[in-house]
DNA sequence: GTGGGCCTCCACCGAACGATGGAGGCCGCG
DNA sequence: CGCGGCCTCCATCGTTCGGTGGAGGCCCAC
């Protein structure tokens, strides 16, 4: 996933000048993605890519990203979509702290590709920008179970399904017990519970437990 | 904390054989303490416990431990409080699944010198009867806690206050965030979160992170 | 000013965790 | 009957955690 022959060039929308700072920064540093503009406010980033039909100098914008929080006025997902009602195909990727659910199924309805999180690692927002360029969408697993309604093709993995097993083990955890702990109350090794763990961290788009344990009770698993 | 010059001899009430039969190996793998009787019932303790006035063979009762649940009939708060009301005056130790707050509040109201959980482990649960029979009070700082109103001499911690920092570094954690990750978003070392993470664990009486959160939620703290 | 919280950071170390890449057995579905 | 999903377990490895015992600076109350 990297090594392209020409840099996917992205625009940035954020109210917050420290933000593109770093985002450009991440981005760009390994070279395959370019920073073709930058817009702080809604009405700059309509401008800048409706303005003049075929937006900025002939650049070829290959992704959008915008902040789920842009001030003051209208969102991120507005602002995605009033650009997809003005005819804006392109991919576009949300911006969001946390992805507290309710917000990213707005700005996917919205007419999102996705959303990156601006905690997740530097690769990690590179991949999702490329992937995003490719046409994928960009979900962790655990939003797509909220899209459950929607049901669109996310493109990417398979079942947010937590088998009964795997979620004994997380109640387990969710109760702050150990591996061996939980090993012991189910009577099987502490080798399993790490088993039953990894794919309950790959299903629900995590790394580690107590993530897990958030996003299990967003979902409302642990109940 | 071991090695007495005789055995503590304590007294089982709980509904379950198999629990009876697993609290009396772990509790009695070291020898510092025996298993002197058990009941089945709240009848059963009561008639063992005030019987014949002088309890038992004429041996000398240092601590009993009551399950909080006892099937169908009155359960282990009410169990104490009968046995208080009776003249018992030797420490009494709670036993529940998991401290769920109210329960455990109503039991030390009771006259329960405190709780043991089912899934602490063993050393623990010894540690817990010794020190209930030493006169301590056997209870996890969150519980304590609970007991703001009644405002008891818990003979043991201090302030289960989580002071500002501490609770914003918690509330990264309940984000699954690693250390390394609170750390850059509070502008701080890693160290310090480590240390504030310490802390913050010692308050609320757990020894991991995912512990550590779950109680926060439980006592209101993540909100 | 002297303490006592609180916040910040350090080094060190063992334990727990998470990732990887297997392997075998069981069971239901096609 | 083969295939796939689930459950079980293994070894290895690097990373992260958590524990311990400091230390200095800040600020407020006494």
């Amino acid at each position: 996933m990297s090594t392209r022959d020409a840099p996917l060039q992205v625009v940035l929308v954020d109210d917050h000048p420290v933000v593109r700072a770093g985002l450009t920064a991440v981005l760009s540093a390994t070279g395959d993605i370019e920073v073709a503009a930058e817009a702080g406010s809604h009405g700059e980033a309509l401008a800048l890519l409706t303005g003049a039909r075929g937006p900025l100098g002939g650049v070829a914008v290959d992704v959008v990203v915008v902040d789920l929080h842009l001030g003051s006025g209208p969102d991120g997902a507005a602002l995605i979509q009033d650009l997809r009602g003005l005819g804006v195909a392109m991919p576009m990727l949300v911006l969001t702290a946390h992805d507290d659910g309710d917000d990213v199924l707005r700005a996917v309805e919205a007419g999102a590709s996705g959303y990156l999180l601006k905690d997740a690692p530097p690769a990690s927002l590179r991949d999702g920008v490329a992937r995003a360029a490719a046409g994928e969408t960009v979900l962790a697993p655990a939003a797509a179970a909220h899209l459950v309604t929607g049901a669109r093709a996310t493109t990417a993995e398979a079942a947010p399904r937590v088998t009964d097993r795997e979620l004994q083990v997380l109640r387990g955890v969710a109760r702050g017990q150990t591996n061996r702990q939980v090993a012991r109350e189910l009577g099987i090794g502490e080798a399993t519970v790490k088993t039953h763990l990894v794919h309950v961290f790959t299903t629900l788009g995590v790394t580690n437990r107590t993530a897990a344990v958030g996003r299990a009770r967003e979902l409302g698993l642990l109940d």
